[in-house]
DNA sequence: GATAATGTTCGATC
DNA sequence: AGATCGAACATTAT
């Protein structure tokens, strides 16, 4: 679930269901998805309200009303449910927030690489979880992916998943990225031309955006509770699509799978080149 | 039972 | 010092 659409819906739906709320009670039913001692975790969210949130990559940050803030990150299988009364914990929720308002808002968590921090505001840049983040991907600076990526000779869709460099990209949107750039992800970082560069920059944009307005991928059938299902995935042109005719109009190319870096790529090998803009 | 999974981090090696 | 690679983390679903 966790790239930058699908954390970007959380943080809409967590803002439509406890905004404002006051925290009244805080269970932490298992420690380790929570950065630091669980008791200060506690104490210093009980009795807060919640008056703001934002999300940088696929960092959730909700702010409270005493100049700290709630960081959350869920990794691979990480989501938050906001609960009403009648509604039962699944047997993987790890942080149980119960609202003023009867909401609870529940981390929820398969494998438990999620993670949730307390900060103080003035050192959120201390912050565990906001550590190595760059700046987001929704709004993509250029000259910095062309700086970055120029230094490096991993493949580009390796160097896109990079989130200090820019943050929120994921295995399935890189690969789509690419895909719509027309760019072969096994190309060498420093060997992107300019022209491809600003194509990246562009289609990181407009891919992730898109994707925040289908509300996410959901692969698989996970059910719907607060962060609903999203539908980018009736829109993937290549993710998961090994062996399948390629999408784009007059090619007649097959959809390939690679493994880079360990991480499964996609990528049509008729339209999708290197240096592919090269004169 | 083997395999793969929308992510990050750490240690070893270049 | 800096870059890169693979293992590790933990658990389910297929």
């Amino acid at each position: 679930m966790p790239e930058l659409p699908e954390v970007e819906t959380m943080r809409r739906d967590l803002a439509q269901a406890a905004s404002k709320a006051t925290v009244t009670h805080v269970e932490v039913l298992d420690e380790k998805v929570v950065v630091g001692p669980a008791q200060e975790f506690v104490t210093g969210l009980t009795g807060r309200r919640l008056t703001a949130f934002g999300r940088r990559g696929k960092v959730l940050i909700i702010g409270l009303d005493n100049d700290t803030a709630l960081l959350g990150h869920p990794r691979m299988t990480g989501r938050f449910f906001a609960l009403q009364s009648k509604d039962d914990l699944t047997r993987f929720a790890r942080v149980v927030l119960h609202l003023d308002n009867g909401t609870r808002v529940v981390f929820d968590d398969i494998r438990r690489f999620g993670r949730l921090e307390l900060v103080a505001d003035a050192v959120q840049g201390d912050a565990a979880l906001l550590r190595n983040i760059g700046h987001d991907a929704l709004h993509c600076d250029l000259d910095h992916l062309s700086k970055c990526f120029a230094k490096r000779s991993i493949p580009i869709k390796v160097a896109l998943l990079d989130q200090k460099v820019v943050a929120g990209i994921g295995n399935i949107y890189a690969s789509e990225i690419l895909f719509h750039c027309g760019l072969d992800p096994r190309t060498p970082s420093c060997c992107v031309k300019p022209a491809e560069m600003a194509a990246i920059a562009r289609e990181t944009e407009r891919v992730l955006a898109e994707g925040v307005q289908y509300r996410g991928t959901t692969i698989s059938d996970y059910r719907t509770m607060s962060g609903g299902k999203g539908n980018y995935q009736d829109h993937l042109r290549v993710y998961g699509r090994e062996g399948q005719p390629c999408l784009r109009e007059g090619c007649e190319g097959t959809i390939q799978k690679v493994i880079l870096s360990t991480r499964s790529t996609y990528y049509c090998s008729r339209c999708q080149r290197k240096g592919r803009t090269r004169k």
